[in-house]
DNA sequence: ATCAATGCAAAGTCTTTGCAATAGG
DNA sequence: CCTATTGCAAAGACTTTGCATTGAT
């Protein structure tokens, strides 16, 4: 049976950082944590566990602006980011402005589009 | 008079490089490109030439997903951008999605947003 | 003559790959 | 057993930094 995904410990390390953490992480992010329940896990080992997730549809990336690649649990359904310039970290928006891909030039196919918005989170804004 | 600015062959290829190309560049595209007019171009020359012409607001950044960050010529008004899977490289986008801004949930204080757009470009599409 | 800017090469960060050893099913 | 997965270490891609030399003013 090719293609067949086996049960490791370090996978179900990775699998748990996602479950436990809600926001989206960064592969470094995730090894630190992941490295908590099994020490001396390789670096290899998350950025192989990541790709696979990714692939089986468990994962899907994001991208803020200017970071590394993140990385957060699949099925949430459309949406996008707020990233914070005060504490930096990523809230996710519900909702989806209409009609924004018609934005294209013709001749463009348009695929999928990706919104950050940026400013203050309720934190930072109070102080 | 410190801080000041020398004009170099270098700095001056890079320039014509921006103002001859529309689309944001990356700093390896500015490389080759500005090599065409300055054979044997050092790497860091145009790392730090960016870093200058951002520091003095002659360039922006702009932040497509995933990709390292890329640089165009400040003063462009608003515009969001087009990031093609197939060539990989960006276009511009005129116009904005009015009212993006509104997703945010109460609380949050937005500041700006980022739009990309991605699919396949004119060139891609057909084959 | 000064000193900013350059080119080279080394170092740094994040990510990927090669390979023998390990361990899940 | 069989082979996916692992850890290590080397290799890659992109960017930054150190330093002696070059060149703009």
């Amino acid at each position: 049976m090719p293609g067949h995904q086996r049960h490791t410990r370090q996978r179900a390390a990775i699998a748990g950082v996602f479950e436990a953490q809600g926001g989206p992480l960064s592969a470094l992010e995730v090894l630190k944590l992941a490295r908590a329940k099994v020490p001396g896990m390789g670096t290899a080992t998350v950025y192989r566990a990541l790709a696979a997730m990714l692939e089986e549809g468990a994962l899907t990336v994001v991208h803020l602006l200017g970071q590394a690649p993140r990385y957060e649990l699949a099925g949430k359904g459309h949406h996008h980011h707020f990233c914070c310039r005060g504490c930096g970290r990523a809230f996710e928006i519900e909702g989806c402005a209409e009609g924004v891909q018609a934005l294209a030039p013709a001749g463009f196919r348009v695929e999928g589009h990706d919104l950050v918005l940026t400013g203050l989170c309720p934190g930072c804004v109070g102080g």
